[in-house]
DNA sequence: AACGGCCACTCGTCCGCACAAGTGGCTGAG
DNA sequence: CTCAGCCACTTGTGCGGACGAGTGGCCGTT
């Protein structure tokens, strides 16, 4: 009796409409067959049609008109297709070619601020290079505290192979749950310049992560060269 | 016979559940009363109240778990508080003291692109500075195809007090219905260092409104001075 | 031709019921 | 004391039926 696991049959409708969308057999404009067709056709309660349907028209798959019928919109737009550099910063491994520097190092004020200490709180940084073929594409660095960074490898000089994200969640059991980011155009320090080798302008990242209770995990400050880095971002129009 | 409107069963639940959380008789984490609790206390069938329940989930407000019970989150973020500088410039009425040019040229090749059409095509131009307080806090420069122009009074150079999108939807029912927009960090040209009065890095946006078809309205192109202007972003983590 | 009412069809909401499946505590056998 | 099994409770899913309300076409009256 090894009843394989099927989804629930709600879902299954779900799944039946959207590839007939995708598949272009219901064309965006088209009327939907009714729900009592769909139940005629389908062999479930209209119950199961009806979940599928409103579930479908919230995410934006259908749109339902009172009186008319159901109609094709299309497969929605995710809406979150912007490139969040903070979040990759975090999850990309590190190398020992892309890795800069790291460094036990009392807290600059700007740093301070976004993780919520004293100024001068001694804090680890790491600094690494990310690189797009031969050219670097962004200098990252992130500074954490030394109550998150004790018991972890994030002290270490050695390069973290599966990134900030998974080392913390492997070592620490820390979660993270959003990341408050903010964007500015800037000149590159010092030390940016030299690892970018450029001196034109930098879009700058400040971000922090935060836990599910809101504590900062950690800050970070990113360096993208304007080009040929380039943020995306679409977006509805209520 | 004026029956007043009453709005559904399932909505008045979900009211009276988010208004426990709100006031906070259920605390983030406290387990809300049973389905079938609700069932009595609240005088309607389990449909209507797991209805009410699978949507409040749905949208963040409760955490659902077989077996145990339905537990309270709290209010949900938008996640969507993000500043949209492309949308607000074609939503912002022009005055005659913002507005600095308006012109009909032969569009450049940026601009060419973003509009689908042959380089240096006719287009109107209208050039704008926004100010926060006394300061300048963007120059933006919005080009038009002519198709869309005319019959508007987008191609004459009195300021369009209810703003681009309000003119377009009103005269021509033009609907806006997504924006693309990319995120740079350029140097200023000649005319934004004169008009912003600085020649510090800015962020360059370049944005392209679409309607529901897809077809490219209209272009725009902000100049943001770095300092004071930052994008800011919250976004959860998986 | 114009209008009004009727009617078939659509979706919106709601109910009561049924059974499956996950959880956790109690209880009795060992 | 320990542990397996039972049982009460929870949510998950599904059915059929019922009534309300919006839409649009048909058709007879005017």
């Amino acid at each position: 009796m090894s009843m394989d696991f099927a989804p629930p049959k709600y879902a299954q409708v779900m799944r039946a409409i959207q590839e007939r969308i995708e598949s272009g057999e219901y064309a965006p404009g088209d009327m939907l067959p009714s729900e009592t067709q769909l139940v005629r056709e389908l062999g479930v309660g209209r119950t199961t049609v009806v979940r599928a349907l409103q579930t479908l028209a919230m995410q934006g798959w259908i749109e339902r008109e009172h009186g008319r019928g159901s109609f094709v919109k299309g497969r929605p737009e995710s809406g979150a297709d912007r490139v969040r550099p903070s979040l990759t910063a975090t999850e990309q491994g590190e190398s020992p070619e892309s890795l800069v520097e790291v460094a036990r190092v009392s807290a600059p004020r700007f740093v301070a601020k976004l993780l919520g200490v004293a100024e001068r709180t001694p804090v680890i940084m790491r600094r690494r290079v990310a690189r797009e073929g031969d050219l670097p594409s962004a200098v990252e660095t992130v500074w954490v505290p030394l109550e998150i960074a004790v018991g972890s490898d994030l002290d270490k000089p050695e390069p973290l192979r599966s990134g900030i994200r998974r080392h913390l969640q492997a070592v620490k059991h820390l979660r993270f749950d959003h990341i408050t980011e903010r964007v500015t155009a800037r000149k590159p320090t010092k030390e940016e310049v030299e690892l970018l080798g450029s001196s034109n302008p930098v879009l700058g990242v400040l971000a922090t992560v935060h836990d599910p209770a809101g504590t900062v995990l950690l800050a970070m400050s990113l360096a993208l060269p304007g080009t040929p880095h380039e943020l995306e971002d679409v977006y509805k129009v209520s």
